[in-house]
DNA sequence: ATTTCAGACTTGATTTAGTCCAGATTTGGA
DNA sequence: TCCAAATCTGGACTAAATCAAGTCTGAAAT
């Protein structure tokens, strides 16, 4: 499948990308710097460069997603198209995914466009995760 | 009135300190480097540092807010409390204020929040200004 | 008015995340 | 098969921010 997918979309297939791919589709809101532990433990050998090459690619093509909350490297995700948004644990970083509030298309309208043309909504919840939570309980 | 808000909050009143709140004031949504400039042009010299410094000082007590899009360094402004959000122009990076679109307090109920216990919802629209919109018109 | 010291500031090095570059290699379609 | 375009590599480089160590200063207490 996703061999015949990038062909589609006119991206050369390569092993280096094929693996980007599968190193994000199973390992969900992964850095670059994770993603390319991934594909080296998996065909050995790939260059920072073509790590971040094959994002970039992949997120042109529409195929991931990248996300970028405060405070964190940029993170990528496989699951797009269908407008989520995201939970960030303020204590330790962990990012959940939300699906959307009220129906599909949250808060898409704002009150004062200030004549800005807008095509996207993107939520980024703040909090604390179950397991923080848990641990300032019992350490208070 | 800054003055005394500083020293309300416990911190001490420093020419840095009073500069950079001023600066920020006067030029909403400036990165940590052009309040290094404002507050150089301002009172002579300052270092990188300080400035950072008193930028989180001030976020910290609540008196500034920390903006961080996608793509951007960090923005401050001095409009707090008030839950307003942000427009992001694609084109030229240039951002403007929005205030809510569902009363005071948009999105804040996730649909399915993970177990994480949700103190703030950020939005952030993604679009193109009316500026970059005209330029582009006229171009095509 | 002086003393005192935690908090604030300075300089300079360091880290992090990501981009740029130039040359070698690989890919897919004619 | 063959070639131009696309991709990969390794290293240098940049931007944004933080860390570290020493010096200075605002303001509380004498």
């Amino acid at each position: 499948m996703s061999a015949t997918t990038l062909r589609e979309l006119g991206l050369h297939v390569t092993p280096q990308r094929l693996a980007v791919l599968e190193a994000v589709a199973s390992h969900q809101h992964s850095t670059a710097d994770r993603v390319l532990e991934l594909v080296r433990a998996n065909i050995g050998t790939i260059s920072r460069q073509a790590v971040y090459d094959s994002l970039s690619a992949l997120v042109d093509a529409g195929i991931l997603r990248r996300i970028e909350p405060a405070g964190s490297p940029a993170r990528y995700e496989t699951r797009v198209g269908d407008n989520h948004h995201h939970v960030v644990c303020r204590t330790c970083g962990s990012l959940a995914d939300v699906d959307c509030a009220v129906g599909d298309a949250p808060c898409l309208t704002a009150a004062s466009d200030q004549g800005f043309i807008i095509d996207e909504a993107e939520v980024v919840y703040w909090g604390t995760c179950p397991q923080c939570a848990g641990q300032l309980q019992t350490t208070a």
